[in-house]
DNA sequence: CGTTTCGTACTAATTATTTAGTATGCGACC
DNA sequence: GGTCGCATACTAAATAATTAGTACGAAACG
């Protein structure tokens, strides 16, 4: 066991994105899975989720056939740590500047802002 | 010479980081900015610019003494593949959930998107 | 039962990334 | 002229990430 968490690589996320819509899933399916879009040996993908359980990510228990893995975290969670590990790479732990890009980039639109900024209104008066 | 530019990696990024900031640099100058984080050789350096280079991050120019690199394509350029390729990988390319990430884990507040939101409107009345 | 199928553990090859050593040349300096 | 410091090219070791092969046991199959 690990107790810090290196962040997912690419290939290790991508499984953990197959195990996350699957919820709860075995070597077999994820191997299916990935098989629809590219060749991919049924051990890579196990040396992967071995890895992936070793790394705090996922845990596995014993299902009628196969070992049955599922996150060991929130996939919230996971995803915030890369989002933060990004911003702190690339912008130096500032947000802003991200937004910046994201909205020149045209990736995201003045009414998409506003539907935020609704949200965080209407988060902070509730409960 | 590679028509394709994969992205940066973590190294090379802090290199380029550097290079931004001075805008033109020698492979000592930029040694000498990370030597102060951390121990590191000169020729490391050197081979990370020359494969920057090969990618066509930098270019090169003979000067007095030392070859002196400066970017080869705009810092905005490069920062927004970089974004656009994490957003691909991390959102399957739509922003909003990172967005959403960045507000509730406080990285951005309301303050910020306000500024945003201005900085836009300005930007469309403007030329 | 012998054989095929599936799952796992263990090992290891391949590739990408990072790091640095060595040889060599050039100009400054003594 | 010989030596020192600096720059570069070339080579290659070390590490991390990805991919997959092999052996072996258990269940399924006929």
């Amino acid at each position: 066991m690990r107790p810090a968490k290196p962040t997912l690589t690419e290939q290790e996320l991508e499984i953990m994105k197959v195990i996350w819509k699957l919820e709860t899933a075995t070597v077999r399916q994820v191997y299916e899975t990935l098989l629809e879009r590219r060749r991919i040996a049924y051990t890579t993908v196990m040396t992967m989720m071995n890895i992936l359980e070793q790394k705090g990510y996922l845990k596995k228990q014993q299902g009628e056939k196969a070992y049955v893995y599922q996150p060991a975290q929130p996939q919230k969670q996971v995803i915030r740590s890369m989002v933060r590990e990004f911003v702190n790479r690339v912008f130096n732990g500032s947000a802003e500047p991200l937004l910046v890009h994201l909205v020149e980039d045209r990736c995201l639109t003045e009414k998409d802002l506003d539907e935020i900024r609704k949200s965080i209104k209407s988060a902070r008066k509730g409960p």
